[in-house]
DNA sequence: CTAAGGACCTGTCGGC
DNA sequence: TGCCGACAGGTCCTTA
């Protein structure tokens, strides 16, 4: 669930929701999570008027007076409103209960997922040297290309490397290089500056159409589990290993990369 | 500094 | 049908 499009999703999701309400009650089942939650939550939190909901990397980020909520969906967290005091079922670990009568729920089964609070969440130790938004004008050709000079990692790694570049996952990162032409496998340091102009409008176009797409995930978003078929037709390569590649017929092969599945198209990605 | 591998969790699916 | 291993959209931390 949680790519980059699918957190921007649940952010606008959220957003309209919570904006200018008031914590009125929090509600923690399960403290453990991919980091322990913190006390200070249950303290800064009641009383608080949410300012804003923005989104960095794949945090979201709920925005008060005296600092803001980080939370990070993981592999399988989810957030939805419900009414106050909805039943809740055996992952629901965090509620956020507002003055308008819904709650901010937060689900997360594996619980790889997280819930910090900052004062600074800017400067927070995992978000301070986080690199460039994918969609930011900063994120380009000649960025990449300076940055991958000597480095040897695979670029499908490179590119999930978010000190190089946030946001792009598991997904996207096989169909972002399908798009590209460019081969998984190759290293890094050894592709040229025009190659990674092609990256880098495959990996923001794919971003935005998948940003796009989420408009059908919102939908289903209020409905009880937002799991639906996400953006699955529009992919070219992931998870379709064994498939003929749609450009040039071959077979789609899977491989593995930093113990993480790779899809790719032999003819197509050189 | 870079790169590789383990760790954290639960649920689901395919094979025997 | 039941059990078991493999695998899953993330990413930090340790080790070499």
């Amino acid at each position: 669930m949680p790519e980059l499009p699918e957190v921007e999703t649940s952010r606008r999701g959220i957003e309209p929701h919570i904006i200018k309400m008031r914590i009125t009650k929090v509600t923690i089942r399960k403290r453990k999570l991919r980091w322990p939650i913190s006390y200070a939550i249950d303290h800064n939190l009641p009383g608080q008027k949410v300012l804003s909901v923005t989104r960095r990397a794949k945090y979201l980020l709920i925005n008060f007076k005296t600092g803001s909520i980080m939370l990070h969906l993981g592999m399988t967290g989810s957030v939805s409103i419900v009414k106050n005091s909805a039943p809740a079922g055996i992952h629901d670990h965090v509620d956020i209960d507002f003055d308008s009568g819904k709650t901010l729920r937060f689900r997360d089964p594996r619980r790889f997922g997280s819930l910090h609070w900052s004062k600074k969440p800017m400067q927070h130790k995992l978000l301070k040297s986080l690199g460039p938004e994918p969609l930011n004008d900063h994120f380009d050709a000649n960025y990449l290309w300076k940055k991958s000079r000597g480095r040897k990692v695979s670029i499908k790694q490179f590119i999930m490397n978010a000190q190089i570049v946030v946001g792009v996952g598991n997904i996207y990162a096989s169909e972002s290089l399908f798009l590209a032409g460019i081969n998984p496998k190759r290293a890094a340091g050894k592709i040229s500056h025009n190659r990674y102009k092609d990256l880098v409008d495959s990996i923001k176009g794919i971003l935005i159409k998948a940003i796009k797409a989420g408009g059908t995930t919102l939908r289903d978003f209020y409905r009880s589990d937002g799991k639906a078929g996400y953006f699955i037709q529009q992919l070219q390569v992931y998870g379709r290993d064994g498939e003929h590649c749609s450009y040039c017929d071959s077979i789609i092969v899977s491989i593995v990369q930093g113990q993480r599945s790779t899809f790719y198209c032999k003819q197509c990605q050189t």
